[in-house]
DNA sequence: CCTAACTAGTTAACGTGTTAACTATATCGA
DNA sequence: TCGATATAGTTAACACGTTAACTAGTTAGG
């Protein structure tokens, strides 16, 4: 129970958007990260490996940032990390000496296929948990979401007076 | 205009809700950003200060974290930020020495009476753009989503066979 | 052609996220 | 009262997020 607000002069923390993403995100991330962990891997490295793995031709970065949903920089970081740790490869385009070709190592997909399975098993709790009823309704309203706001304006329109 | 996106990203990721949450914060945080950076806060320094702002007595760390959802060396760190700043102030606190008793300076006060007002339309207008009604099923899935998980046990049980 | 404008990727700087080790104070229990 | 244990906060190490400046190739215009 919260006392009466007297003169709220800003919302409080339960009705701030933002707020409430980070911390469903948190609570479903916090089921994945000791998984990965023991594995060495963060998030976001995982995040490109499924990318990697999942495409059958070797991608450039813009390509994987696209996918993974990470910057050029922190992609630019992270794939050297991943190279030295011999999980993926890279080769320049043929065709444009600028970008790169990333692909999997063999080490990289048995990498993969140990985990993988593991992944899927937590999804599917997680999906059990929280119930598919729901996880779709999340979807579809997260969904709609982005196309609405990716497609507004500037940044709200505000009036600067 | 931009090109956008010529090709979906992966299935893999479509069905990924860590991935979906992300977008959707950060779609929803880049409204508020730049704003923010105008007056040289991050999203998180302005989460505390809000919080402070909020209370009407002096918090100490591990209070600020529950409220704004950072970690105590996150907290640490960014307070001393703002300190030096002259944002924030804090002391000891008196009847347990290990505490600090964190408050609002004059300045951090007009600070974010500068803010608040913009930080508000902000939200009104993405509050408008979404619409009231699927903003309200979002926060309710959610919460649902939270408690569902925070309430489940380990990791979600998978079967080590 | 040749230069101007653009694009792919890198690097750097600074702040945050996560984990772990550490200090100092509090509290509990025998 | 003393020692074990718990708690508040700090610091360090490493990885990522964001912005900006930079390099090197590419493309477009004259």
């Amino acid at each position: 129970m919260k006392t009466v607000k007297p003169a709220e002069p800003l919302r409080t923390f339960s009705r701030s958007l933002p707020m409430a993403l980070l911390r469903a995100r948190e609570a479903v991330m916090s089921k994945f990260r000791p998984m990965l962990r023991e594995h060495d891997l963060t998030e976001q490295q995982w995040r490109v490996l499924r990318a990697l793995e999942a495409s059958s031709i070797p991608l450039r970065l813009g390509e994987i940032g696209q996918q993974t949903y990470l910057s050029m920089p922190s992609l630019s970081r992270l794939l050297k990390t991943l190279e030295t740790r011999g999980l993926v490869r890279r080769a320049v385009h043929a065709d444009d000496l600028r970008a790169a070709q990333v692909t999997l190592s063999p080490k990289g997909r048995r990498l993969i296929a140990r985990i993988a399975p593991i992944s899927e098993a937590h999804y599917e709790g997680i999906t059990a948990t929280i119930g598919a009823h729901d996880i779709e309704a999340l979807y579809a309203l997260l969904e709609r979401v982005l196309n609405t706001l990716s497609s507004a304006k500037e940044p709200v329109e505000v009036d600067e007076g």
